[in-house]
DNA sequence: GATTAAATCTAGTACACACTAGAAAAGTCA
DNA sequence: TGACTTTTCTAGTGTGTACTAGATTTAATC
């Protein structure tokens, strides 16, 4: 019962690791096992099928970055600047889809390549993950600190677009780091690029 | 040569369909033979391969696009606020890709899908691109419109993305028009959700 | 209408993929 | 050790893919 479980989340990592940088198609069932030295027919005694491996990544991908964004908002002092909790969102997010670990990147990064089947399957989490978005937002405009003329729901999309969408252009290696992304985003997105009366110029890439 | 040049574009416009909702990899050649009504053997009269098919859609879908926004940015007054110029070319941007035929929309779907021969072959094709945003907000930021504070790099990539991963949760049939998603990221990317001075609510949706 | 060229079809090849069956090996515990 | 279970491997199957070769049809030209 040990073995099984270490195997278990090798194959699981290898998984993670192909679907964040290689996408959808091009992580074969094949190629997982070669990552951890293994036969591709051995996967299948642990998993029943290529998608149900993915769609256990995935999994693991949403709930790492619910818990990276909800964990961020609990640190928060309690009579907080709603704009203060979306930055603390933002950038939350930001790490945990650029900087953080293989599963969170595999989930953005195969979004829209997925087969019907695991697309429908995760729509649930997608939407759960959105009604965080949607709180945040819905604070700032009820309190008065965000602006009520604008689609909410397309405000919120927007955000996460930005965000999501870094992953194809984000690069660990240079100088600019996951948080930075995250403070840019919301420096344009609740601030504004234009120039005017932002409190303090955070940033100073 | 009449008939030949008539099924070309059959199979041009059959691929780009394709290509814009179902993505690179269900995008088969005999699937798009099927659209047309022909066999797939026949594809391969007028194009080499598939993917010397699917890199003549991309060309002609960003060469859309920046013509899209060329237009639009050269139909402005010539003493315009950079501000304007910037809305002006998200606004372009955002019909072109969500709004527009299926060209552009399959340049944006498939990006991150494709084989490293594509991805390298287009990569010149997004740098030019990218350099129309690079120079709209570098003016923006000289001329004293636009702040100066952040990376300009990465606020040219956010603008993008935002706008490109609309093409992800956009619906031609609700009541949110492209036109409207434009303007939205152009309302908080450029003056912000927070509430201020912001001169004019533009949106009403 | 006959001859040639253009365009499409029929019938296949080769390969990569997910997946299966059953044998072999490795690990577990009396 | 020996009986048993768990795990992995060998050797395949079937399917879908891009793509090819050569026959066949359709269209254009004299």
């Amino acid at each position: 019962m040990k073995k099984s479980d270490r195997t278990r989340q090798d194959i699981l990592d290898a998984t993670a690791s192909s679907l964040a940088t290689a996408g959808y198609t091009a992580t074969t069932v094949k190629s997982i096992a070669e990552t951890i030295g293994m036969q591709d027919a051995s996967i299948y005694y642990h998993f029943s099928s290529k998608d149900e491996l993915v769609g256990e990544v995935l999994d693991i991908g949403t709930a790492r970055a619910v818990t990276a964004v909800d964990q961020a908002l609990a640190e928060l002092h309690d009579d907080h600047d709603p704009r203060e909790a979306l930055r603390v969102a933002i950038i939350a997010h930001a790490e945990a889809v650029l900087g953080g670990g293989d599963y969170p990147r595999a989930n953005v990064r195969t979004f829209g390549q997925l087969p019907p089947d695991l697309t429908h399957r995760h729509r649930q989490g997608h939407r759960n993950y959105g009604q965080i978005w949607t709180r945040l937002i819905d604070d700032g405009v009820e309190s008065g600190a965000l602006r009520g003329d604008l689609n909410r729901s397309v405000a919120r999309l927007i955000i996460i677009g930005a965000l999501c969408w870094a992953i194809e252009w984000f690069d660990a290696g240079e100088e600019v780091s996951a948080a930075d992304v995250g403070e840019h985003v919301f420096q344009m997105v609740v601030n504004g690029l234009s120039v005017g009366e932002h409190e303090s110029p955070a940033v100073s890439v």
